[in-house]
Formats: C-alpha cells, sequence, structure tokens
DNA sequence: TGGAATGATGTTTTT
DNA sequence: CATCATTCCA
C-alpha cells in the first residue's frame, strides 16, 4: 500500500475516505488527478468491485490516463472495468443499452453541433421564417440550454417567462422550432449532445425499474471537474448516488470556465445542502509552479466575489518573475514568442514540449503558428476545427453513418449527391416535401416512390435506387467484418477517394491525405485484441458507436517533442514549465461579450486565472497595441487583468513611446522603443517595474573553453567541460551546480567568463 | 444539373 | 480575411 506514502495528509484523508458524500476542493496543481487515481484503486485494494465504480471526468483522455495509472496500482485487468469516462460517452453506452424504452434504436445517431445547425436551419426554412432573425447558431443555443435545463418541448411551450422572453426578442415561433427539432431528431434517430444528458434523465425518472438498477450497479460514484457540471448531469448524478450516497466529487470553483455552456458553479456550491453530512477536504498545496506564479494567480482570483475559501500555496522556490510583453501587432506578437522559444531552445536546451502558448480564441492561432514554421520550431495546434469536423472526413463518416442509421437526415443530404451522381437539388425537394408531408423520412419516401407520391422521374428514381442499393449493401456488411475492412470498401466504392484524388490542390491533398489518417485509425481500431473475448471482430457500427464523441484531444501522438497550441479551455488540466498566454487585451481577453454582467467577468478572470496557473517555471503575458479582426487592423488596450496582479510578481519588459497617431507597423520599429515612456501612460495603477535583475554582459563567445568557471543567468555559476563545434555555431558542455549538465550554444547563451 | 464567380457575413470558449 | 451561401451561367 505504498502510494499512502505519496500523498500529504489532506490528500491522503481524502483518498482513505471511503464511503459518504464528499467534496474535494482542489487549488490549482494540488495533485487532484493524483486524488482521484489513488482514491479509485484504493477503494478496489479494498475489495470494492470495479464494474461498480463509476468515474465521471471531463475529457476521454483524462480517463483513459487515469485508468492506465490505476491499472499500474491495481492491474490493468481490474482497472478496465471500471466505468470510467466522461458524462457524453458514459451515458451513451447506458442510452444505447436502454434505447428501446425510448423507442430509439439502439443504434442511434449522435448528431454534432454542426448537424444540429443545419437541421435547424432546414426547419426554420420549412416554417417560412426568417433565417434572419432565426439564426441557426442562436436558435440552437437557446434549445440546448433549454435541454440542459431539463426543459422538455412542451414545457418550454407552456412556460409563460420563457415565451415571452422570446416573444420580446422578437423569435415567437422558438418554442415551435425547438417541438419540430425534437421531433425530427427522434424521427431521424438521433440525439444530439446534449440529448445523451437530457434523455439519461428521462430514462431514470420515467423508469424506475432502470433507476435502480443503475443505483445498485454503481456503488461508488466520482465526479471530477464538478464545477463545470451543468443541472442535467448534476441530476444524472444525484439520482443514481441517491440509494448508496457513495459520492465523491471533485472541483475547483475558482477553475469554473463552462458556464457558457450551462454550467453551474452553484452545484458546487450547494452540495452542502444535498448532502448536509458531507465530508470536505481541501488541497491547498500546490506542487506546480514556483512560488511568484502562486501568488500572483492567487492576487488576481482575489477579486472575485464568488468564490470558496481557501489558501493555495506552495513550497517551490520562487522563480522568475512574470513577464509581461507589449508588441505593437498580433504578428510581432507571433515573432516575439517564437524568438522566446527559439532562444529558450537553444540557450538552456529546453525541449520544445515544454512550452505552451495559450489564447483566448482559436482565431488567434494564425500568427504563432507562422512565425514557429518560419523559425523551424515543430508545434501542434489543439482544437480548432477538430480532425472528425472537416468536410471530408464528416463525408465519409456520413456513409457509415447513413449505413447504420437510414434514417439519419443529415448524414443522408450530406451524401446523397456526393460525389455527384446526378441527384440534383429539385429531386431533393421533391423528396423532403413528400417525405414531411408524410412525416416520414427521405428514405422511406427514396424507398416507396409510389406509396408516398414523390413525383420524381423515372431516370431519376432509377438514380436513386443506385444510390440506396449502394447503402444497403454497406449496411449489410456492418456488422460482420472488420471496421477498416469496410470503411476502405466504402471510401472507394462511394467514389469519395476517387474525386478526393483526382483533386490536385494543395487542399485536395490534404483532405486526400485526411481520409488516409481516418482509415489508418480505423485500422488500428480493427486490429485491437479484446483480452476477455479474443477473436472478437471490432466492426464498423463499433466504430461508429466511439466516434461522434471523439475529440482532437483524443488523439494519442502527443508524445512527440513539439510546441502546444491551444485555447485555455482545451489547456485545462494541463501544465507546461513554459507558459505563455497571449492576446491579454482589453474586448478579447476578458472577451466584449462578457462585460456585460459581473458575473461573465468573473468566468473569463477564472479563464485567466486556469491559464497562468498552467505553468510551472516560467509565464509570460503578452498583448498587442494593434491587431487585424475581421480584416481590419483595430486598436487595443492591455487586458485589465494585468493590472490586476500584484505588481510585485510582474516585470513589464519593454516600455514604449508613447502611441503616435500614424501608425508604422513594420518590424524594424521595435528598435526604437527603447525609450522612456510609461507603459500604460494611461492606467495609473501599473507604474513600470526595474528588472529584477541585472543583465549578465555576455563574454566573447570565442574565448570560453574547457575548465572554465562561467557564469550563466539563469542557471548561475558553472564549469565549462568541453567546448565544440564550428566556430560559428560553437557548443558548450557545461555542468551547474544547481541544475546539472547542460549543453549550450554559445551563440545563445550569455556565459560570462569569471 | 453542375460548377464557377460573386456577394454577404461574421469571431468565445466545447462534449 | 476567409469562409460560406447564394446566384448566375453553361
Amino acid at each position: 500500500m505504498n502510494y499512502l506514502d505519496e500523498l500529504n495528509d489532506a490528500q491522503r484523508a481524502a483518498v482513505e475516505n471511503i464511503s459518504g458524500p464528499m467534496m474535494v476542493i482542489a487549488g490549482a496543481g494540488s495533485g487532484k488527478t493524483r486524488v482521484l487515481t489513488y482514491r479509485v484503486a484504493h477503494l478496489i485494494n479494498n475489495g470494492v468491485d470495479p464494474f461498480g465504480i463509476l468515474a465521471l471526468t471531463f475529457t476521454n483522455k483524462a480517463a483513459r490516463e487515469m485508468k492506465s495509472r490505476i491499472g499500474t496500482i491495481v492491474g490493468d485487468g481490474e482497472a478496465r472495468n471500471i466505468w470510467m469516462g466522461t458524462f457524453h460517452s458514459i451515458f451513451a453506452r447506458i442510452l444505447r443499452i436502454e434505447a428501446d424504452h425510448l423507442n430509439y434504436p439502439r443504434n442511434f445517431t449522435i448528431y454534432d453541433t454542426q448537424d444540429s445547425k443545419s437541421l435547424i436551419k432546414d426547419i426554420v426554412k420549412e416554417m417560412g421564417l426568417d433565417p434572419k432573425i432565426y439564426k441557426p447558431g442562436v436558435v440552437f443555443g437557446r434549445i440546448s440550454s433549454a435541454k440542459n435545463n431539463l426543459i422538455s418541448p412542451e414545457a418550454y411551450q407552456q412556460n409563460v417567462d420563457i415565451v415571452s422572453e422570446d416573444h420580446q426578442t422578437g423569435k415567437p415561433k422558438m418554442a415551435e422550432i425547438y417541438l419540430q427539432y425534437a421531433l425530427r431528431c427522434f424521427k431521424a434517430g438521433a440525439m444530439d449532445f446534449d440529448d445523451l444528458l437530457f434523455k439519461t434523465n428521462v430514462l431514470l425518472r420515467s423508469f424506475p425499474d432502470i433507476l435502480y438498477k443503475y443505483q445498485h450497479k454503481f456503488k461508488y460514484i466520482l465526479v471530477d471537474e464538478y464545477q463545470d457540471t451543468n443541472f442535467s448531469q448534476y441530476l444524472i448524478v444525484k439520482q443514481l448516488a441517491a440509494a448508496h450516497q457513495n459520492l465523491c466529487v471533485v472541483g475547483d470553483d475558482a477553475q469554473s470556465i463552462y458556464a457558457f455552456r450551462g454550467a453551474n458553479i452553484q452545484n458546487i456550491l450547494n452540495f452542502q445542502s444535498d448532502y448536509p453530512d458531507f465530508k470536505q477536504f481541501k488541497l491547498e498545496q500546490n506542487y506546480r509552479s514556483t512560488q511568484t506564479i502562486v501568488n500572483a494567480a492567487n492576487s488576481i482570483i482575489a477579486k472575485n466575489k464568488d468564490q470558496i475559501q481557501k489558501e493555495v500555496w506552495t513550497s517551490n522556490d520562487a522563480g522568475a518573475k512574470i513577464n509581461v510583453h507589449q508588441s505593437f501587432t498580433d504578428n510581432e506578437e507571433g515573432k516575439y514568442v517564437a524568438g522566446e522559444i527559439f532562444e529558450l531552445v537553444h540557450r538552456e536546451s529546453k525541449k520544445y514540449s515544454e512550452f505552451a502558448i495559450l489564447y483566448r480564441t482559436n482565431a488567434q492561432s494564425r500568427p504563432f503558428e507562422e512565425s514557429l514554421r518560419k523559425n523551424n520550431l515543430p508545434y501542434r495546434i489543439y482544437g480548432g476545427l477538430s480532425f472528425y469536423q472537416r468536410k471530408e472526413i464528416k463525408d465519409l463518416l456520413a456513409y457509415f453513418r447513413l449505413a447504420a442509421n437510414h434514417n439519419d437526415e443529415e448524414a443522408f443530404k450530406r451524401v446523397v449527391n456526393y460525389p455527384a451522381r446526378g441527384i440534383g437539388k429539385t429531386t431533393i425537394e421533391k423528396l423532403t416535401i413528400a417525405a414531411r408531408n408524410a412525416e416520414v423520412s427521405l428514405w422511406d419516401v427514396l424507398k416507396n416512390p409510389h406509396t408516398y407520391k414523390s413525383g420524381i422521374a423515372n431516370a431519376t428514381q432509377g438514380k436513386l435506387n443506385d444510390f440506396a442499393t449502394m447503402i444497403e449493401s454497406y449496411a449489410a456488411e456492418l456488422n460482420s467484418i472488420p471496421a477498416y475492412d469496410l470503411g476502405h470498401l466504402i471510401a472507394t466504392s462511394s467514389g469519395i477517394l476517387k474525386e478526393l484524388y483526382d483533386d490536385k490542390s494543395p487542399e485536395g491533398v490534404a483532405r486526400y491525405e485526411n481520409i488516409q489518417e481516418l482509415l489508418n485509425g480505423m485500422k488500428n481500431f480493427s486490429d485491437q485484441e479484446d483480452n476477455t473475448n479474443p477473436g472478437r471482430v471490432f466492426t464498423l457500427s463499433d466504430f461508429l458507436i466511439d466516434v461522434a464523441l471523439l475529440t482532437d484531444a483524443d488523439n494519442d501522438d502527443d508524445d512527440d517533442n513539439k510546441v502546444s497550441l491551444m485555447t485555455i479551455h482545451a489547456a485545462k488540466g494541463l501544465e507546461f514549465p513554459v507558459v505563455f498566454v497571449v492576446g491579454l487585451e482589453e474586448n478579447l481577453f476578458p472577451s466584449q461579450l462578457s462585460l456585460h454582467s459581473r458575473s461573465e467577468l468573473e468566468e473569463e478572470r477564472r479563464l485567466f486565472y486556469v491559464a497562468l496557473t498552467r505553468a510551472e517555471q516560467i509565464a509570460t503575458l503578452s498583448y498587442a497595441t494593434s491587431r487585424y479582426r475581421w480584416g481590419t487592423l483595430t486598436h487595443a488596450e492591455p487586458s485589465r487583468f494585468i493590472d490586476e496582479i500584484d505588481e510585485k510578481y510582474i516585470n513589464i519588459e519593454n516600455a514604449t513611446r508613447p502611441k503616435t497617431p500614424s501608425l508604422d507597423f513594420s518590424s524594424e520599429r521595435q528598435r526604437f522603443q527603447s525609450n522612456t515612456a510609461p507603459l500604460f501612460a494611461q492606467k495609473a495603477s501599473v507604474k513600470p517595474v526595474a528588472k529584477s535583475t541585472a543583465p549578465i554582459e555576455a563574454s566573447d563567445q570565442g574565448d570560453i573553453e574547457a575548465g572554465q568557471e562561467v557564469m550563466h543567468e539563469r542557471f548561475g555559476k558553472g564549469k565549462v567541460l568541453s567546448v565544440e563545434g564550428d566556430p560559428a555555431n560553437k557548443k558548450a558542455t557545461v555542468f551547474f551546480p544547481k541544475v546539472g549538465q547542460k549543453q549550450l550554444l554559445l551563440r545563445f547563451a550569455k556565459l560570462q567568463i569569471l
């Protein structure tokens, strides 16, 4: 049981508390994952059946990693049987098992956001409403938040407050759209992301025997990132935990950053009233970051009103001050960050994977990509347009989906005429009209043109029949041959592969490669071994169950040595030695959409807190005074969040002369900027701070040879062991008592001979 | 019916 | 500035 020795008192207490309701408030970097992992292992070591443990995480990746770490303690065989995954994937699994209770097919389709919006667009059009008023994104958001608050279409329609609100915003038909949307999803045998939680609630509420079954199946329930659960998730957990009350929730109110999608911070604050006899554990010691970073982060979060009192502290070194860097444009910001990374890599032999660039919005990644590429710095972008959202991938997946579920209309519309097979707009229109009149699916009309009087010409009906025959031939193999074999067959015989192969444009080539990549992934999927069931064939049906809920973060090539670029949301739960938080400008971070209310601004502030606390050793904050936004150059003010950090933790890097009306954005300009005008001239609260340490005068690199004592800016005193390489690229191996042996390029390392 | 050209339109964050 | 969507032409 030596794993208990690896825990501090608070962590250990949480791990050893086996039964009853409990809440762990875990400050940033306080070893939350370790506690969760060890707690599950501890349960199993104390005789709890892994099949009876339900552990809900925020990402599939987190679940996978946790499972394998538990496996190293209790054995993989045991760990595999834990029900561990995201809310969405776990309850999708349960919904498939129980689908017939809800009159859904077992192999129901999961609509992603694109599918949902496309369906809403159709509905708005069919209802003859103005798509400018009923924008798909807005309508979808409204429906989504209704579902997350467990408001059914019927309840929505009857809710006076909601309906009058819709009238006030000029969208009186919202309730009807919601109703139609739910109906069409049902007819298509599809659930959207929110349905996976909503329908789970329906299932548990409407069928007491099913509720009973899962209550007694899951004797121990753990929920990670509890601060980011919404009402729908909260109620699922509450119902499931009601019988045994062995519920452990872990979270940090200071890191709640998903209120925009319905996450309710009240869930964490209300835990006490739901479970009056609960035990609370606070993890307050931070093992991740330097004192400077921890203290700076604390000084920021202190500005928020809504929070649970806690004191995050660390016994780590003080560490370097947080640099605050100003650029003139977004492009220069990119150059600056790439330059810093280049220098740290060469001067301190850091690995690329030790760096992260974090931004507020995905659109900000471009200048960083360019600069990194120019400097030959390998990088990986997380998020953005996910692999699975690319057109070519969605197209191929749509064939899979349609084979599994002929009523999946979003898939149908996507591929019925792609690649082009002479089924045009008018034909689709005829199909649609007939389908809506008879309240059946497009597929039904296609198969029975006479019954539904589609009025489609014979020649065209022939083409439709060919299409149907093709899809049905795929369907016949769905549960028999390996996923890869059928996937490859579909990609080829549908004509998609040829279509993309013939496109020799760079984008076309990239698309072709993406399809290949998907097929490679399917090959891996098909080839996996099921230890409990040797010889099992992993079919396309199996593949489809997983694929809808996969995200980019689940791609496993993160062992490479690359700089990470991602939004702060995507960085949650991760940590890096060196972090750049970029684009710290008013109206960008905090986002201008958040400025209307205190609670939204507080969420932005928590987001900033999350960003800063990702850093272990070095954190740099960066902003530009102007940047391209929707095509035009716009002026930007430094973010208020910079002002909010206690100034003793930051180091304002480059003072600049006052802004001039005539803007010259050439990079040359940086050379002029050494002048004296204080940064934030118009913001009285922050004053420029002198550099904490005098820069070390670099000695002429030619003089450095083995045996000498040298001084390094960051590593301190050291001894040169050897020097090698051609004169322009001399590399020295230096031993520093503080940090050990390092290889340094003399071109970059500012070494001073002592 | 299909493809190319032109216009409008929009940027928060994600399972 | 990009993507998308609609329109226009062959």
